[in-house]
DNA sequence: TTGAAAGCGCTAACAC
DNA sequence: GTGTTAGCGCTTTCAA
């Protein structure tokens, strides 16, 4: 069923019928209801494409995946991002369209993205400190969202965060007044922007304590299991090992536990622990666990929250840029207690 | 850049510009190279809408995510699952266009999916044991592939699926081998299908040697941290406690050492555990932990095989429906350890 | 308040 | 081998 059938049935013009479903006031209360209803029973959904190329408009939404050789996970929060967006979406019609992007043609995939005219607008993940994308972006005039910021660059834009400086600096902060001095930072890959901000929030809170950050205490890798359990067993095995790890991801965390009883010593008695898991939401609500979290439904809120700026950019043109701060819930569990030194 | 222009650029009919872009045999090889060259200076790219809308064909595959109020989290295997997807679909030019359906309005979402004629086929995920959307997509004529299968349906459809029941057969066997008689079965939601298969695996596996599954022993929710603790310790706390715990998921099985932990017991030496890790693919390589895994690289290979699997579908169609089983790795560390019982 | 007609960017008969 | 022309399904002037 198109909109010609459709207005063959109702013996009236294209025009009238897509004025009627489309809310133009010109078409008469009678009209309008008669040709709902129509399009109710008969099943008509417009077609998009169609649509898209008469308005110029694609309604639909790209969110764009950077896929590198250095980093191969995709990280496990977008599917709960997206969710939360696609609530956005749906009320206004929009569809999502996922983009994989290399890191080797990027430029060029970002341009074809504007030049195929599929989305009208997009929501960039993973962004780098010094993030190409951005300036990029900002030419070609396609409305964007970044998940997360981009330190290095000073022009604005719009974003949405998780403020990791400060999650990061209170949990270093939690440690210390434990009576912690050696604090082991297992942290993602530092050319990304959230790991490269919990790094300094962790650094921040060492030195605002007089405290000078020692290198062999920081760890930087792609967030597995095993990242995990080799820098702690290493930090472990080392002189003066530390009392407390604080890990950016549930993942490497367990490889940090797993560590620390393959030592022979005891979470909580001997070793403490802190976790920053906005990359497993759905952890639940971590009770006894000790952890900084943006839960599940934080995430999903971001994805909504995010998914709005955009589709307000979208709708007014020239808006300045938007931009939005998350804090990061603290949740300490009782198995963080006070570590024998 | 459209068609239009670039063809009037190279002072050619749009036709055969057409024509040369797509590979049509007519086109001299000398014209085919001096339209190729300039579209690539000239940033070329088509307009995917207007290609549909002449073609019929949307160059555009469907993911569509189940979003329930029974089991809100989204499988974090989605993403590395999508991006191996999105591997085949690059090279055939197509786009991913993500769909999250309610359970309230599942059969109009799917008729308008088709409607709306933005997709040439769709990848159906989270599919339950009598799941209505195969029979609905096979009357819709709309070429699908389900991740997973659906129990108790039996007109054929094309899917692919991991090897559920298999895999947890194994495992119980590998623990009733150890000595183990009471083991804990920590199950996803059991309406789900792939939880479903691996119970009856372990069931299968206990009843092969003569004993009777205990319903106290067997658990099915969603796979939160919090969930795997309770279970566990509720187990653990009951009369004639398991001395092995089956978990069916990463996440489910971190609440499940906690409990362990909790009761004074330890893991190995009192009490094993044996994880199915599909849901979290990029735990490493598995040294040491002991679990039955689908790692990220084979998640993503099954993307890449089930978006094989539907291009070749939309591109014959009539072709007779596709299968395709993985199976599960089983990786067992040194943790696992014959347990003192 | 309604309709006729042009056009969005592209493909595909059908000529030549 | 190349060009002309008529759509694909919809919106949007312009006219009535």
């Amino acid at each position: 069923m198109n909109l010609k059938q459709l207005s063959e049935h109702l013996k009236l013009s294209q025009t009238t019928v897509s004025r009627a479903l489309n809310g133009y006031p010109e078409v008469s209360e009678a009209t309008r209801q008669r040709v709902m209803k129509a399009a109710r029973d008969l099943h008509y959904s417009p077609n998009l494409r169609a649509k898209g190329l008469a308005t110029g408009r694609a309604q639909a939404i790209g969110h764009v995946l950077p896929i590198s050789t250095q980093h191969e996970m995709v990280n496990p929060i977008f599917g709960d991002f997206i969710s939360g967006a696609g609530q956005a979406y749906a009320g206004a019609g929009y569809e999502i369209v996922i983009s994989l992007v290399g890191d080797d043609d990027e430029e060029a995939a970002y341009r074809n993205i504007r030049l195929r005219g599929s989305v009208d607008g997009i929501i960039v993940h993973g962004p780098r400190m010094k993030d190409p994308r951005i300036p990029l972006l900002t030419e070609l005039g396609l409305p964007f969202v970044v998940h997360g910021r981009a330190s290095q660059i000073d022009t604005p834009y719009s974003w949405l965060d998780t403020n990791n400086l400060r999650a990061f600096t209170r949990a270093t902060e939690f440690l210390l007044d434990l009576g912690h001095r050696r604090i082991g930072l297992i942290n993602g890959l530092e050319f990304m922007d959230f790991a490269f901000r919990r790094r300094e929030g962790y650094v921040t809170a060492l030195t605002a304590r007089g405290l000078a950050p020692d290198p062999a205490l920081m760890r930087s890798g792609e967030m597995t299991e095993v990242y995990g359990f080799r820098s702690a067993q290493e930090m472990l095995a080392g002189p003066d090992a530390p009392t407390a790890f604080l890990a950016s991801s549930m993942i490497a965390a367990l490889g940090v536990r797993r560590a620390i009883h393959a030592a022979g010593l005891e979470m909580g008695r001997d070793v403490s622990v802190i976790t920053h898991d906005d990359d497993l939401g759905y952890l639940g609500n971590g009770q006894d666990v000790p952890l900084f979290t943006a839960t599940r439904s934080s995430v999903r809120a971001a994805g909504t929250r995010a998914a709005e700026m955009l589709l307000q950019l979208i709708r007014e043109p020239g808006h300045p840029p938007l931009t939005q701060m998350m804090e990061a819930e603290l949740i300490i569990g009782s198995s963080t207690g006070p570590a024998r030194r």
